[in-house]
DNA sequence: CTGTTAGCGCGTTCAC
DNA sequence: GTGAACGCGCTAACAG
């Protein structure tokens, strides 16, 4: 059905073909498909029917690089399983949409490596901007080739000094105020924990300081034992959290430094006897599934969908990809019932 | 730095100015930055260095475009933002890069409309194939673009009927099979529902039927009201589920869909009060997050990463995309708590 | 309104 | 070894 008749190679149906068979000229079926109104209606129909009938169809690539423009967004990510990572894919993918962007997938799984690897892949393809979560312990100069190329990229949650990318992140400090103020004012608390996280990562640092900060604030005191990093998934977080149970003894409050922490740290808790009531926690992130842990969270909510959305639009409106950083997003306090806080009616 | 001299469009560094600079031939330069041995290995490194210091990228989807060649594969689902889908596309992703190929991804929330939408971008971006989650109530003729352009696509979880495309999809009656024996086996159960997951959708009514079997051979009583499908994510089971609470006493034995709805039916009956021992729940899937549940959930895993690296392969190595359906994963059952058995020392 | 001519940036024969 | 010429599929500029 789309082999030549002379038995010739089976390739696609082109424009050129369409125009042959139609008897007419090559740019007449290229103004005809797409509709100018330069062409006559009835030479229009025709084309597009016998277009139709051959089974032509456009190929877009060709035609960007004709008006070289281009398609892809690269989204490298450590992690797409990540809930928080997927929720960012879920907003960058819905702004990219209205600009006819597509989304490309890069795991990176934290190594520098296959991070250089894929960002040179994508740049080779064209792509017409990158939004990266990097790989832990990239420094500036594993991403020059990003620079070279100009191809306009936006950094999230991590930061990478003197790469001059901005960046997409989260306002740690007020994200660890409102946290605390809600453990102190309502709680009553005298001493508390930060617990989780990538020490080697921004986040984990930022939120750290301004956690150390908040507490000499209030008067509160630190459970050094418990301020524990850990890696990014529950189950990181389950495995420390079940060493500390065993050795430590748990403080009356815990800050996670994820929604995805927190849900380890839970299971641990949970594993061990603990009644959820002994001990407060607050995490940080406001992904779906913070609603749905046993206790529901009390999380400090900053909108990865958001965040996603905010870097497309990044992307696209500043070509030049010098630093200017957006204002981080408000994080806003959701209070649930891990805290300690009565359920709501 | 990158502006031309006089002043011209500051365009990116092409091959022709690099052999320009040179005062050597375009294809010296093609055939010297591909490695060829036909070039003199003293040429290639001026040629390599010249490249580099003029900043040159090496334009992939030019190169693809001559040779025809794809490097895309999409990956069309209803919700990007499912655990689920998450873990099958860093499976599809981690078999792509073996081929150096891009996922890429696309969003449809079900709707029939953008999903034929976005399979026409694909195609038009000429992917080299598409593995797609069907929007609910896919027919075979909303995937007719499909078959035209001869895009290899694999189906995953829901079947359309003539549709002629392989499906990488779970062996449900297996899976139930487990579930069901389990529960009689040794929790004595004798009676039972099977909750949750889209009734419009394949794998519910495979597996809602493979239930009802399974029941009937094991004389087990079939809870009526709790049979009740729901929308796919947490938050729509533990709607219906706190709405079933209220209206209709609890069966010993719930068998869900997904993990996911598993997570929002406990949600509901922790916030309900129902001790958790009292209702023993199984599900499906074995994602990550059903390890880490309170409590954690008994699941049946059908590895959604391996599903994943399957479609890939699938979509690779059969060109053409008549039927041929691989056989299923073997599913097989973990055991945790959710059912009641005791937790592992 | 339609057709002609030149590219976009690269890969691939062929001759030299 | 090297270079000219052509093709990939499409768009843009200018004719007519």
């Amino acid at each position: 059905m789309k082999t030549d008749p002379d038995g010739s190679a089976p390739r696609v149906t082109t424009m050129q073909q369409v125009a042959d068979e139609l008897g007419i000229s090559l740019s007449t079926v290229s103004l005809a498909l797409r509709g100018k109104p330069v062409i006559a209606k009835e030479t229009r129909e025709r084309v597009q029917q016998e277009a139709k009938r051959l089974g032509y169809v456009y190929n877009r690539s060709a035609a960007n690089l004709r008006q070289s423009r281009r398609t892809l967004v690269g989204l490298v990510v450590p992690d797409i399983t990540n809930p928080f990572v997927g929720e960012v894919a879920l907003g960058l993918q819905a702004n990219l949409a209205e600009h006819s962007q597509f989304v490309v997938l890069a795991n990176t799984q934290d190594s520098i490596g296959t991070q250089t690897e894929v960002i040179g892949s994508l740049i080779e393809e064209r792509a017409s901007g990158l939004v990266i979560i990097p790989a832990l312990g990239t420094r500036a100069e594993d991403l020059r080739l990003l620079r070279d190329s100009a191809t306009p990229a936006v950094l999230m949650n991590r930061e990478v000094p003197d790469s001059g990318l901005p960046l997409i992140g989260t306002d740690d400090r007020e994200i660890v105020r409102l946290a605390v103020e809600h453990l102190a004012t309502v709680h009553g608390i005298v001493e508390a924990a930060y617990f989780g996280g990538l020490r080697e990562a921004g986040p984990h640092q930022a939120r750290k300081a301004a956690f150390d900060l908040e507490l000499r604030k209030r008067q509160i005191h630190s459970a050094e034992a418990w301020n524990q990093p850990t890696g990014p998934n529950p189950a990181a977080a389950y495995a420390a959290a079940r060493s500390l149970l065993h050795a430590e003894p748990l403080p009356p409050a815990i800050l996670c430094h994820s929604d995805s922490i927190a849900i380890g740290l839970i299971r641990a808790l949970d594993e061990a006897g603990v009644p959820s009531r002994s001990c407060a926690i607050l995490s940080i992130d406001g992904i779906a599934a913070s609603a749905m842990t046993t206790p529901p969270l009390t999380t400090v909510a900053v909108d990865p969908g958001h965040m996603g959305r905010r870097s497309g639009r990044l992307l696209l409106h500043s070509p030049d990809h010098d630093a200017e950083p957006e204002e981080p997003a408000r994080p806003h306090l959701i209070v649930r019932t891990s805290c300690g806080c009565p359920a709501e009616a």
